[in-house]
DNA sequence: GTAGATGCAAATAGTTTGCAGCAAT
DNA sequence: ATTGCTGCAAACTATTTGCATCTAC
């Protein structure tokens, strides 16, 4: 269940569409190791175009079909960064995001103690928590912090 | 700044208007209300037909324009629930969601503790906070819990 | 060979916009 | 009277779906 690298991914990929009677396609293939490569929060339209200007072709359609595979298996999960359309991102361990109101800049963070927190507020009240998504919305400090730093542009 | 009757809201409405050189029509002022009195987390489709159910026929178009009128107003925020669509609520205050995956009933959180650090993990990073959204999916525990409780319909 | 996958194009859902007429100030 | 506001319809963006063709198994 964890995976590190891609080809971990991959062998997922492999194992779910196996267990699950489905084909093993290199569009399928392809549209992981995008997403893999691309590293960020890429959404469907962007997936595609990096496919295009690649390699090989692939509609939206097998895209968003694919997209959504992916997140069935668990490899991939879908986060809402702005409005009007998903973001995806590998699925390696739940984290959270600070989005920068200013340069749009998106940084991932993991805490446990938030983590378990946020468990036990959803348990506290009668719930079996299952996931989460917290996306903090902030300010590069103008002061001190002109903009640089754990950069992970989208 | 802190609304607690629909009064409340409707003045703060009206101040934003008068500032701004915009006009007090009945539209905004039903579509304001509608939202207050929904007491959840309405979409434009359902505010809009809430209106037109009642009284008076708002068009979608006015709808959408209203909602973003009373969000850069800071009288609603509009949060992210489900995927496909926004969904608003009145901005009272920062307050969390626990999102039941089974029968998608919505409940409010409000921690003081979690909110402290969350925006300490924000700070302690070089940021700014502004504001966060925090979406926790979870189950009602189907042993000891049938599905009631703070029921919030959406 | 067969069931599942793909591409295409059309359909859908949510939201935005141009414009002519309407209404708040 | 003026300028902003509304409804309508068309445009747009993101996503989904039906169907004929193709391909992994």
């Amino acid at each position: 269940m964890s995976i590190k690298t891609y080809e971990d991914a991959e062998q997922q990929l492999r194992d779910y569409l196996t267990e699950n009677g489905l084909r093993c396609t290199i569009e399928r293939l392809a549209i992981l190791r995008a997403i893999w490569e691309h590293g960020g929060h890429p959404s469907a339209d962007i997936i595609a175009d990096q496919l295009s200007a690649g390699k090989l072709y692939v509609s939206r359609a097998t895209v968003y079909r694919t997209l959504d595979l992916l997140v069935d298996s668990e490899l991939l999960c879908s986060v809402k960064l702005g409005e009007g359309h998903r973001h995806y991102e590998v699925n390696i361990s739940q984290h959270d995001h600070i989005i920068c109101q200013t340069t749009e800049r998106v940084i991932e963070i993991r805490d446990e103690e938030l983590e378990r927190k946020i468990r036990s507020l959803c348990e506290s009240r009668g719930f079996c928590y299952l996931s989460h998504v917290l996306e903090i919305k902030a300010d590069c400090e103008p002061a001190d912090n002109g903009g640089k730093e754990d950069s992970n542009s989208d």
